[in-house]
DNA sequence: TGAATGTTGATTGTTGACAAAAATACGATA
DNA sequence: TATCGTATTTTTGTCAACAATCAACATTCA
């Protein structure tokens, strides 16, 4: 028998659980902002639940980059500053890159046969997607292209850390990271992601990932630098 | 007055936050070996703590990958797998490919002044070392080698991440991950990231840093097959 | 006036008790 | 003897109350 059943009616998973989910959602959403302190009763009351539940989910939150912690004083949805951007994007590229070697590795050794048509039907749709200029679209089918290569490299860590770290950019003050810019280029990229992945070229692909970050990153700079009006809540 | 006293008496940081300290030694230690469950009440008692201070400590130490999480079932010490060493060890080499990088640029951009004679004169220990056969010494002066470079990369979180993986990568069965082998290589393979870092050669050091974590684990792959009784508890 | 010192209200830290779920022990049955 | 179902025990999940700490304001004294 084949057990993958959901439980039914009530919830399956921890309610500290399910107020952790809440909690990050809100974060990540904007509900909460950067710095704003997290008060473990209203939460508790405004959820329905016990203080003691929201504690818990905040202390399984703190690890993850998003919340800081302090003894006795409480918690704080962490503040992103541009320095540790630039941190988070050197990380970020890193372990894509290893990502993306490792697939091209996985590829070349025959294992993830699905993965080269799903990457090159993104990047179809993508340019598809840019041609009509949807960016909504756009926008999603770029998240699905990591994706899938982070899920490629047989590394299910690297997916956990990777998620962890682009959700913590999403606290950096002057949004707009998630604002396509240079959409042209950035597809070109992701061929040449494509390409060595293709072939195999573990190291090819890597440098071309690390590339791909890198330029993304600096398109960011240029968007900051264009629009000093890019304040806080443009999400 | 020069105001450096510390609190007297008590503690400083929370209960929770000392049970959590001393959970994670106990598990990089092997007193709780891997796979064994963690009994919140027997923890509780042993530590003269209340449970629900364990449970705190617990979910706090859940996310850094030390600890699984079950719901209504509790919390295992994590079980490393080989094919999770793989991919510890391809994270960790980018990632420490990545903050030798950035050493790199940042020694050559005049920042970490004091970093190049550290390092040096850590090369020259580690030589010293290995000359007497001191593996102890040996052993701490790799750490610390390997910490200065992630300290110099300006990346806190890149340490934070990158000492993770090492804890977990303990939890591997058939330990021995920290005995050394062929320490003349990689004595070298620590000259070489030196020499780019000192240059400011940042795509060089990105390659050196590469080449030296995977070369251990090409090492301790050899050290595995050469060791067919390298048991558990080898520590 | 203004810096140091009490005082007060709010918030976090910790605990023990109760409810729910899982693990275990134990017969009954085929 | 193996297996299933049930009772019992153990363990986890959740909660509400108490204690410790902190931030803000009022007060004192130089």
């Amino acid at each position: 028998m084949s057990m993958n059943a959901r439980p039914i009616g009530g919830r399956r998973e921890t309610l500290a659980g399910e107020v952790r989910g809440e909690i990050e959602r809100m974060i990540v959403a904007g509900d909460l902002k950067a710095g704003e302190k997290l008060n473990e009763l209203s939460l508790a009351t405004a959820m329905g639940v016990s203080r003691g539940t929201v504690r818990e989910a905040i202390r399984s939150l703190a690890d993850s980059g998003l919340i800081d912690l302090i003894a006795n004083r409480g918690a704080f949805v962490h503040e992103t500053t541009l320095d540790e951007v630039r941190s988070l994007y050197d990380l970020r590229g890193s372990i894509f890159a290893m990502a993306c070697a490792a697939s091209a590795r996985r590829v070349g050794e025959g294992l993830e046969t699905g993965l080269l048509a799903k990457l090159t039907a993104n990047l179809d749709a993508m340019k598809a997607a840019h041609g009509r200029d949807d960016r909504t679209a756009y926008y999603d089918l770029n998240i699905a292209f990591h994706d899938m290569l982070l899920e490629g490299a047989g590394n299910p860590k690297a997916k956990t850390i990777y998620d962890n770290l682009v959700k913590e950019m999403h606290l950096f003050r002057r949004r707009g990271l998630s604002l396509p810019t240079n959409i042209a280029q950035s597809i070109a990229e992701h061929a040449a992601i494509v390409a060595a992945v293709d072939v195999g070229d573990a190291e090819g692909a890597r440098l071309a990932a690390l590339n791909h970050i890198e330029s993304g990153f600096a398109r960011y700079m240029q968007l900051l630098e264009d629009t000093p009006a890019l304040a806080q809540g443009a999400g």
